[in-house]
DNA sequence: GCGACAG
DNA sequence: ATCTTGTCGC
């Protein structure tokens, strides 16, 4: 269970059995290792409201590893579901397959904002993606979703892992000198070493990777010219 | 039973 | 995610 404000919508029972339901599935489909790609493009994606109803939709493609921007994409669409912690990936990934679709170029790798194998099932949003893509993904979240770690030192580089059921799902990355760290997980067809070495090559002058840091910000800016 | 809870 | 004011540091 988990805290809403009450008057946010209650997630229907039956909704969250059958998600969950499909969440154990394809966890069995979920591919961890050493990718055997020659990273050359590395995309970066995200979503921003315009409103309650309506998504935005954000893909960038980066050289890897001079993260040079070479192609940007985005899409305007309906949101079905709730947000429900746990389910992110079913409110948010349709949108941003078909904002996929539109990008001329395929990258070899992903990064999602977001969690990957660091959820409950092992299957947040950076492994949805990935599953459906059949392309290495990887996620970078701002906070933590599931699992216990001690907080890294306080210099760029420092890490933890954070650890949950026994295993160790994500690291705990410092990506700038005294700020808060972010979670990097592999979402799938991708180990935790390389996501973790990814992560830091793509880290400039801010705490979030240039992936995602980028996709972010154009969640935001294009929000009038979406509109 | 009491908290915690990606975006 | 989004709503928001001032404030700290490069």
């Amino acid at each position: 269970m988990y805290y809403r404000s009450h008057n946010a919508p209650a997630p229907d029972p039956a909704l969250v059995r059958d998600l969950t339901r499909q969440q154990e599935e394809m966890q069995h489909q979920v591919i961890l290792q050493k990718p055997d790609f020659d990273l050359k493009l590395i995309a970066g994606c995200d979503s921003s409201f315009l409103d309650e109803n309506t998504i935005l939709s954000v893909f960038v493609l980066l050289t890897y590893p001079a993260l040079e921007l070479v192609e940007k994409v985005w899409h305007v669409g309906p949101v079905t579901l709730p947000y429900v912690p746990g389910f992110l990936s079913f409110r948010e990934a349709p949108n941003l397959l078909k904002t996929y679709e539109l990008l001329q170029q395929k990258p070899d790798l992903i990064m999602v904002d977001g969690h990957g194998i660091s959820h409950p099932r092992r299957l947040g949003i950076a492994t949805h993606l990935g599953l459906h893509l059949q392309k290495p993904t990887m996620g970078v979240a701002k906070k933590v979703l599931v699992g216990k770690y001690t907080e890294p030192a306080p210099e760029k580089g420092a890490l933890s892992p954070l650890a949950y059921k026994g295993e160790i799902i994500a690291n705990v990355l410092r990506t700038k000198d005294k700020v808060k760290p972010v979670f990097v997980s592999p979402g799938h067809l991708l180990d935790l070493d390389t996501a973790t070495t990814v992560a830091l090559a793509c880290t400039l002058k801010h705490k979030l990777p240039e992936p995602t840091r980028l996709a972010d910000h154009y969640a935001a800016v294009l929000k009038p010219e979406a509109r």
